[in-house]
DNA sequence: ATGAAAGCGCTAACAA
DNA sequence: TTGTTAGCGCTTTCAT
């Protein structure tokens, strides 16, 4: 049934050898015109296409690029994907997409699966198993072997390879800034993701704004937890207790989540209180109301690491030439920050 | 620098034939316990590892499924990956993701790239151009090849392959049924994807409840448009002009929009206005107030899919074996609809 | 128990 | 201009 044909049966049926069939097809000077012609139009007549596998058997590159993605439904990745495969796409690169689910074993066995000649290099974002357990070995074999790595957003220092990074406690620090030159003072932080450095940074940016402005951090005004699960009693009780006029949410559902308690408090977003999310994904765009947030460009971020990865692949860059490229994020305002500027 | 070891070089180190090796490898009776041990544990030190291109060669069966996604930024469809993802690995078979964003070209391209022996067969959902277009050879000719297809969520009787799909019609009958039942008699519908036969099923259940329960569809109720632009203004629109108690969105981000007018005018979910979404996202989750909806089952969908093709790329379903499974939906129930229920 | 050789689909150096 | 041959990494049949 599978009636796909090859270049040893264009050459049977027209009687020349295999090798004349294969120059031909690649339009080889050597080849008259005129068997050039015969064979391949006997091979456009039967849909000949040539064996990707033998090629890359051959040539000992299979142009497809490893992607792995931690979560495919976070939509941060999500865009990060489409930046990735713009790029190879406009490249000739293939791409095989790997879900890691966020855990060591996938990941580790992912690799594994991938490192035998299936592709030419990985982009890869650590999973938070791996990132926890800090055990980074099937990285740096995989790198051993001389198969490049690009790791994006969620990196290690033991890892030593190209990285494609947001600056972290810039953003948050910038965001917190925004607050409080919005005129906020009470500025809570919420937090649905915990257990990363990515994470730790943000807090991080945060205590930094205040403490340069002079604010003492409060303790009963931080929110941090891995999971959405209790967070909204904990936001509800939070309000109860203490004043707050700012809140700045380092996570999408963080944001949707305080949002939503709000809203169901009846307090006015931003008059009473002011909201800044972070990665200004779908949630912020569409909520209610809509989210001033931290942009942080997947898109970008994708797009530079599958450039840097493929000029490393085609001998642009050094294999040992590392390096970490920060992609820039940007304060987007939306409604539910105040216009009202102080300056400092 | 690329240090992977082949079956050859194990060879020569040890002094042994290619098939030796080749055999102890493959744990077979040919071989003695200890040359076998000595070519196991030398492969072992050296982390040999097969290649995968070579077997794939030989066994013309790569292992990998191409997976033909319109959009991962929706979604429904990410949450089909997710499916599809589980099932494969759970077979060990790897997946190569591509992105069509819904261009009929692209999706021309990437399959005639992945036709070439990369792939077994195809889990594929057709581009909007495609269906716009009705141009579906592409999709024939790899049928013809004997590899197998399996369509999801958007088909096309014009493509003879396995399908796995929700019913359209249904479903949206009986969210509309469900405003009715709880009261609404003036129930609205607001589109932001057109021109797809799936969304004209959705319009079609909708209609079908209000006539069968004796109401007469209103045009001034129905907001259908591609894309959210200006959608808004036109809600706004319909807002002031007609009377409305009930909305159907068949579409996570026209449910979103809407809710988000509504909010601003300071009308009340679901006291004033209820309403069902369709596709229960993330959208549907976290917005004010989180929104009943009908749960497609996306993971479901993927699951069904691979499957069914795994079992034809293993030969326990014969190629000519057509088949369309239907995935059912199920109406969550959250707070943008009245609990109030009206008997009919 | 081990090895030689052919072949999967293709390219490329070399020969004719 | 065309063909022969070896080889990419591996499996498998058939000798030995």
């Amino acid at each position: 049934m599978n009636k796909r044909i090859t270049i040893k049966q264009i050459a049977q049926a027209l009687n020349v050898s295999i090798s004349t069939v294969s120059k031909a097809l690649n339009d080889s000077y050597e080849i008259s015109e005129e068997t050039k012609k015969k064979i391949q139009d006997y091979a456009a007549l039967h849909k000949y296409k040539p064996n990707t596998l033998a090629l890359s058997l051959q040539n000992k590159k299979t142009r497809t690029i490893g992607i792995l993605i931690p979560n495919i439904l976070t939509y941060y990745f999500a865009r990060v994907l489409r930046g990735i495969e713009k790029v190879a796409n406009e490249k000739g690169y293939n791409l095989i997409t790997c879900i890691t689910n966020d855990s060591y074993k996938k990941e580790v066995d992912t690799i594994e699966m991938l490192s035998n000649g299936t592709i030419d290099g990985f982009i890869a974002c650590i999973s938070v198993e791996t990132l926890k357990k800090e055990k980074f070995d099937h990285f740096n074999s995989v790198l051993e072997d001389g198969t490049p790595i690009v790791l994006y957003d969620r990196v290690h220092k033991d890892i030593l390879c190209d990285k494609v990074v947001t600056d972290n406690v810039k953003s948050a620090y910038k965001a917190t800034r925004f607050l409080m030159r919005s005129g906020c003072e009470n500025i809570a932080l919420i937090s649905t993701s915990e257990g990363l450095n990515i994470h730790e940074f943000r807090v991080k940016g945060y205590l930094k704004a205040l403490t340069k402005y002079g604010v003492v951090p409060n303790d009963n005004l931080i929110i941090r937890q891995e999971g959405e699960e209790g967070l909204k009693e904990r936001i509800n009780d939070m309000l109860d207790k203490q004043p707050v006029d700012g809140i700045f949410t380092i996570d999408e559902v963080s944001g949707a989540l305080t949002t939503q308690v709000l809203n169901k408090r009846n307090i006015h977003i931003p008059e009473a209180i002011s909201i800044v999310g972070f990665t200004n994904g779908i949630l912020s765009r569409y909520s209610t109301p809509p989210l001033s947030s931290v942009n942080r460009f997947a898109h970008t971020t994708g797009e530079t690491a599958a450039r840097r990865l493929i000029d490393k692949l085609e001998g642009k860059i050094d294999f040992e030439d590392i390096n970490t490229e920060i992609i820039r994020t940007q304060l987007v305002e939306r409604d539910s920050t105040k216009k009202l500027f102080i300056k400092f």
